[in-house]
DNA sequence: CCGCGAACGACAGTATCCTGTCGATCCGCA
DNA sequence: TGCGGATCGACAGGATACTGTCGTTCGCGG
């Protein structure tokens, strides 16, 4: 027996690690194509990101973290940085006195709709190259991968 | 015509940038999960990937990091902690003199496959539990936005 | 055979994300 | 009413990755 003969995995295993790998590289890819959207505003990926959670009604910063599946402090270094350049204000939250609403300043709104404005043409182009069925089904089966690895995650943990 | 009403997409578009979400969001857990497979033998996600781009024969830096879609630099800084920790070494290169090759050392080697038995377990479950057919498709899918992506970018940078 | 562009590693700087810990606040339940 | 667990922001520290620049080496074409 060979001193490197790796496990070997089922079909479905094998499918399934080449899925992760997929999507490993292609965050890559996917951020950096982000970053180039959002650039001739002066913005990020991850900015922008922040900025299209509370487009449409102030949050704070733990509920924007959640509905993109980050660390609430990750998200709330972003608010910061958007508070600090004058795209978005801290509210006071009626609701909760520790955790203030985070909302899109009028420069704020203006910065997003440059973004979204080439993000449209960007996602429309390669939407089309791709084929709407493949993306949408993709896209199902990526939800539910999400979905088993949060809530197997690994073993026991 | 409202201040704040975001550019509409196609639905094709649509359905092209729901597939970019889910990839980013797919992006942390699998890292997250990676990092726990690999915490058992002392390491994390990315030294077990570039680990394993060299089991099977070393190769220089350089290479890895296009193996794994990553810039040369993000690689080195984790050849040479692999070296540091004395589970990979540089070895010269006859074919040219400033990129050595990477190589796994025995208890490189070790490491390796303590982190893929685990790894063939998860794989299999959640492999198992989303269906190969559905995992290749999706797979498959991805390749070929990476693809795009990366010829096209956003647009004609 | 030589020179110049390409590739490589080294170094410095930056952006993003995570974990752990702490004190403040909130909320459900006794 | 009050207590204890859960949530929130603040702060500190660590890991990953990218860009840009520089000097070295390689290799191809004149």
């Amino acid at each position: 027996m060979s001193y490197d003969d790796p496990p070997s995995r089922t079909p479905a295993g094998d499918a399934f690690t080449a899925l992760v790998v997929q999507v490993l590289r292609l965050n890559g890819h996917l951020t950096a194509a982000g970053d180039a959207l959002a650039r001739p505003a002066g913005q990020t990926s991850a900015r922008w990101q922040v900025m299209g959670v509370v487009e449409h009604g102030p949050a704070t910063v733990a509920q924007v973290a959640r509905a993109l599946g980050l660390a609430r402090q990750s998200v709330q270094r972003i608010a910061d940085l958007l508070e600090g350049d004058g795209l978005a204000e801290f509210i006071p939250n009626p609701a909760d006195r520790r955790a203030a609403l985070l909302q899109l300043t009028v420069a704020g709104r203006a910065a997003l709709r440059t973004i979204q404005t080439a993000q449209r043409a960007w996602a429309d182009a390669l939407g089309a190259e791709i084929g709407e069925d493949a993306l949408r089904q993709a896209s199902e089966v990526l939800a539910r991968v999400a979905e088993v690895v949060a809530s197997r995650g690994y073993g026991e943990r």
